[in-house]
Formats: structure tokens, C-alpha cells, sequence
DNA sequence: TATAGCTTTGCAACCGGTTGCAAAAAGTTA
DNA sequence: TAACTTTTTGCAACCGGTTGCAAAGCTATA
């Protein structure tokens, strides 16, 4: 059996409200007090229960950490620096996997009887109503790499898809590349379409010509791979691809190379995110990176806003993305 | 606020107690009252908050999933398949990052404090007494991805290291392979240390020779490109490598090419793991797998039993590995 | 219809904490 | 030293549930 307050109150022969103020700060107790109830405490091994104090408290300090991207290296990296940000500030990740077996409405169901104080949905792809939903039931919730809207229901934290689809225009067409290719994610996602629609926009306003365009099934190396040796073998290759994230590009590249051509010479390829992975030297990704660690620090800051001062209205927060040059392009004329 | 058992034994003109039990199985609750509770937690959209529960019934249904191993790109496949098969089974991952800045005596407070029913220490490299220390402080407590022990202090599920160094060191022997080499990953950790003996071991009982031994700095990427550079530059180097890890193995893989040498042509190469890049066209790994799904499976069984009877004796269980084929290593003769 | 046996229900105590309130103790001031 | 503040302390109620126990309700049997 765990130690609890009365065995410490019972040790140092005080009452039980004196324990339970040593240990909440900001409350009174004198010096000697202080003493006489921490040494009972360390004599006997204490340390006060959260979840009971959760009750009167309301707060348990847990936050749900919600995704349903377990397959996207990417997220590994994701994981890491949430679970680091949230420890930091004392707070608890209770992570949830969200899949065909397990819907958003079980898991919101879940946190709820956990009490969490707060949720980060982490995905890209989940709908907005995943996150609204929390919200409805007045858990504070931040969509950390959302989409973007000037009239969010929730708070997001993402980056400018558009911005990213128009970096990658100028980029090919600074190259002197022509024939440009949008190999996107999947189609419903409305990343995919705000990259395009930025892609488009910029391709336009530079004069280049229509881009084909086509789409992988899932953000996945076999997917990339799969559609790229598709067009290989149905249609001509465009000169350079715009690709959805960084694991498709890596799936084209394979499908290029097995093909038989040479990348960046026959063709360019560039990618978005700047997974750790797309540096190594064996791949050396030319990429469009994400500031992960800026969207995820914000939405740790969010969500830590949120417990404190509830209720603001939501927020959408854009963040800029940056070009990183590697090697699947050809160089600057 | 939340709606509680108060608002609903109120709205149903009923104890308590009564929808207390309408909301616990096994507990006896008459057809009425059950039907008169259940219409009034609908129309208040009532769900039982599971940690007050918890302070009576005494299980939070809270499992702590521990682990330092946030790099390397195996163990978001080990995070998949470890939520989704705890939520499978009611029980909600609390996740911990352990690092230099968050230490294990830290979390083991930590999770005492949410009254964790159970703790999995997933990682390979951790000192075994992060996991003797839950278990003294009375946490059922397993070690997942551990080292074997003949007397184990606290249950281990993991693979045979030295079954896997010896089947490494079979596999090449019988492609031809006479000069091998042992690039094994972090010197100290003890799966190291038993992948070697077993290598070594079943070189000599098959009459090779003695090979090459030295270690990379941690299993990642750069550490095994660096040393298989130091390799190349400062030795001649051996016909094939047993690499610490599948990581490791494409690291070593890139700093080959780049020296202008083929694989398997040239020198071959075989990892351990298994994991899902490597399976990719681009990579194509031959390696042994880790038996991941039946390793995670198995360490949840054991800590869902102990939650039942605990205090068992503690048990080390070693599940075999497998060699899995592709191109690193050239074909039987 | 009276009695025995089983099921259902509510009361009240409890899980491990927190906290408002008033009494007690300590510290100030005159 | 008396009167007044301020600080410290314990009591008791509460957070949102569960559960042992005894009373009440029901069914079956004689």
C-alpha cells in the first residue's frame, strides 16, 4: 500500500490540512511546521497523490496528445519534441492512436473521463471537426500542423501551405526548369490543395506553363514510389516534381533511379518537411522544411495559454517555411 | 463544469449509489432503475470520471511507456503497435521521453504520483536498473526490448542476442563470406556485447576465422556512415559486415557507395531489425528481423497478467529471431 | 396468508487529497 | 501589559466516485 496523507499527518502529529499545505506552494505553514512534516514525509517515502489532489484542484496536468500518423517517420521526430516540450512544463502526455479501431469519438469519450486538461491533435490529415469536437466539449485544444483559415473554429498551428506550394515554383523555374510536375499527397487532404493552389498561383504569375498533376494514394515511400513508376511508364516525365512530403520524394527517387534515370539530371525532385532522414547522404533530399520546432513549441504554448486563460477566441497561426538545398536539383544558372 | 453522478442521481430520482452501479459491471441494478439512470446520463451527457474512480477501485487503467529511444526510425513503428495494442485492451499510454534532462528517478516519481496500474520500459540500451526500480517501489514492471538474464530481476521480453549474432554469423558463412567484420553498435550495451559473443562463438565452432571488431558510436545513421569512413580510409576492409542495427547497416551502406564500392558485389552487409525501410527498393536490407509485433504483444500480456496476480517471480523470455533476405549479401553458392 | 429466501436499494463511510472558516498562536503597537 | 494585527493551525465539508451493510421489496413455497 502507497504512502498517503494521514500515515504522514499521524508520523509528525499534526493534521492532515497542515501535510497537504507543505506540499501546495503558496500556502501557509511556518517553519517548524515545514520541518516536522517533511522529514515525516521523506522518513516514510510520500509523495502526494495527483490524481486525488485532481479532484479538488481540477487539474491533472494531463494533456492528450492526439494523432493518427504512426507511420510518417517524420512523426517520430514529432513525438520526441512534444513529449521533451510538454515534460518541460510539467505536463503529461496520454497519447492516443487514432486508427479504423479507434475513432476520434471513443478517444474523445476517453479524455474526457481522464480529465485531461488539454489536447493537441497532431496531424496533418485529420478533419477539423476532430479538434472542434474537443473544443465543443470545452477542453482546450490546439490542431498543431492544421490547416490554415481566417475564420478557425479552433486553434491551429501550422505553416503557409500556399507560401510552401509558391517557394516551390520559384524554385524550379529559378533552376531554369520548364516542364514542372505536382506530385501531391493525397488528394482530399487540404494541404495538398492549398500547395497546389500556391504552386499554381506562382507558376502563373512567373509565366510558366500548366503543370501535370497527379497525386500519391498516402504520404508513404511505397506510395511514391507506386504513382512515379506509374507516370514513368504512361506518360512523359516532366523535367522536375514538386513532391507532396519528403517520404514520397524518397519513393520517386527510387522509382527514378530503377528507371534507369538520373536525378537531379534527367530529373529534379523537391520535397517538403526536412526529415532528418532526408539529409543523409544517400538521399540528400532538396526539401522544402517545415519549422518543426517552432509549430510545436506554439502549440505547446497554446495549449498552455489555454489552461490559464480559457477561451479566447480561436486562432489560426501560420509559420514560415524555409527552401533547403541539397542535391536532387540541378544548381542555380 | 462536468456533469457528475450527483447531477444524474438527481435528474433520475435515485441514490447515488444506484447510478454508481448502473455504471459499474457486475454490480446489481434492477431493469427500471437501470433504464431510469441510463435516459437521465444521456440527456445530461453524463460519463463517469474515471479517476476519481480510480481512488476507490484503486487502477487507473494508466500504463507508463518509457523510453529513450526517440531516433531512431524503429521505434515509431514500436510506438504504433504498443498504443494501439494497450488501447486495445482499455489501458491509456502515459508516454515518457526519458533523456538527460528528464531522468529515470524523475519519471519513476512522476508515474507513482498518477498511480500508474503498470510501467513498459521500452529500450534496448537503458541499465536495468531503471526497471528494478519500478519494481521496488511496487509497480508491476516490464522490460521490453531488455537483455535476457538467467535470474532476472524484473520481466524481460526480448530477442536471443547471441541466437542472433550466431545466426549472422551463419548466414555468412555459408554465402562464402571468409574476412567478416563485427560493426556493432554502442560498445557498453549489453546487446552488443551478446551479438558478439554469439557471432564469435559460432565463427569459431564453424572453423572461420577470427573477424574485424569494432563499434559505432550509437545506432544512428551518421554513427555507422562514420565508422564504416574510418573503416574504408584507415583498414583494408573485410568481405562483409554484421551491423549493430538496420540503421547502423544503411549508414555504413552509404559511406561504401560513396568510396565507389558495391554491395554485395564488393563488400556485403547484414543488419538486425528489420524495420520497414529497410524493406524499401532504395535500401533493400538483408537483416535479421526482431520478432516486434510478438515481442510488444507478449510484454503487454505480461504486464496485463501481472495487474491481475502480481508478484509473480520474474521471468526473461527470449523470442527468436529471423533472417530475412534481399540484396546486401550475395546468394548461395 | 404467513414465512422464508433472494434481489434491489439507500445510507453512510471511505478513497486521498484541498480549502474556507474560525480559533489559537504569535507578533506589533501604544 | 493590554489591545489589536497578522500568521498559523485544525476542523469539517467537499471533490466524484465505490461499496459493505442493513432495510425494503419482491417472489416462491407451504
Amino acid at each position: 500500500m502507497a504512502i498517503t496523507l494521514n500515515d504522514v499527518a499521524q508520523r509528525a502529529g499534526v493534521s492532515r490540512s497542515a501535510v497537504s499545505r507543505t506540499f501546495t506552494d503558496g500556502a501557509s505553514v511556518s517553519k517548524v511546521m515545514r520541518q516536522k512534516v517533511e522529514d515525516a514525509a521523506i522518513e516514510l517515502g510520500y509523495t502526494p497523490n495527483f490524481l486525488a489532489r485532481s479532484l479538488t484542484t481540477r487539474s491533472t496536468k494531463l494533456i492528450g496528445l492526439v494523432s493518427d500518423n504512426f507511420h510518417n517517420p517524420i512523426f517520430l521526430e514529432v513525438f520526441d519534441q512534444f513529449t521533451r516540450g510538454l515534460q518541460d512544463r510539467g505536463l503529461r502526455p496520454l497519447l492516443v492512436n487514432l486508427s479504423e479501431t479507434y475513432q476520434a469519438s471513443s478517444s474523445l469519450r476517453m479524455l474526457q473521463q481522464y480529465s485531461v486538461d488539454g489536447v493537441i491533435v497532431a496531424s496533418s490529415t485529420l478533419p477539423p471537426e476532430v479538434s472542434e469536437a474537443f473544443r465543443s466539449a470545452g477542453i482546450p485544444v490546439v490542431n498543431s500542423f492544421g490547416r490554415f483559415s481566417l475564420t478557425p473554429k479552433v486553434d491551429v498551428v501550422g505553416i503557409d501551405d500556399e507560401a510552401c506550394g509558391q517557394i516551390a515554383a520559384e524554385t524550379l523555374l529559378s533552376r531554369g526548369y520548364k516542364r514542372l510536375a505536382f506530385l501531391g499527397g493525397p488528394e482530399p487532404a487540404t494541404s495538398t490543395q492549398s500547395r497546389l493552389r500556391g504552386f499554381l498561383a506562382e507558376l502563373q504569375r512567373a509565366g510558366g506553363s500548366a503543370p501535370d498533376i497527379t497525386f500519391a494514394e498516402a504520404y508513404s515511400f511505397e506510395a511514391g514510389r507506386a504513382e512515379m513508376q506509374r507516370l514513368l511508364r504512361e506518360t512523359t516525365p516532366a523535367e522536375a516534381y514538386f513532391c507532396g512530403d519528403d517520404v514520397l520524394s524518397i519513393g520517386a527517387l527510387s522509382a527514378i533511379r530503377d528507371h534507369g534515370l538520373r536525378v537531379p539530371e534527367d530529373i529534379g525532385l523537391i520535397g517538403v518537411n526536412d526529415m532528418q532522414m532526408s539529409g543523409w547522404q544517400n538521399i540528400n533530399l532538396t526539401t522544402i522544411a517545415q519549422p518543426f520546432a517552432e509549430i510545436i513549441q506554439t502549440s505547446i504554448d497554446v495549449i498552455v495559454d489555454m489552461l490559464q486563460a480559457p477561451k479566447q477566441p480561436a486562432q489560426a497561426r501560420r509559420l514560415p517555411c524555409r527552401l533547403v538545398e541539397r542535391g536532387t536539383l540541378r544548381a542555380l544558372p
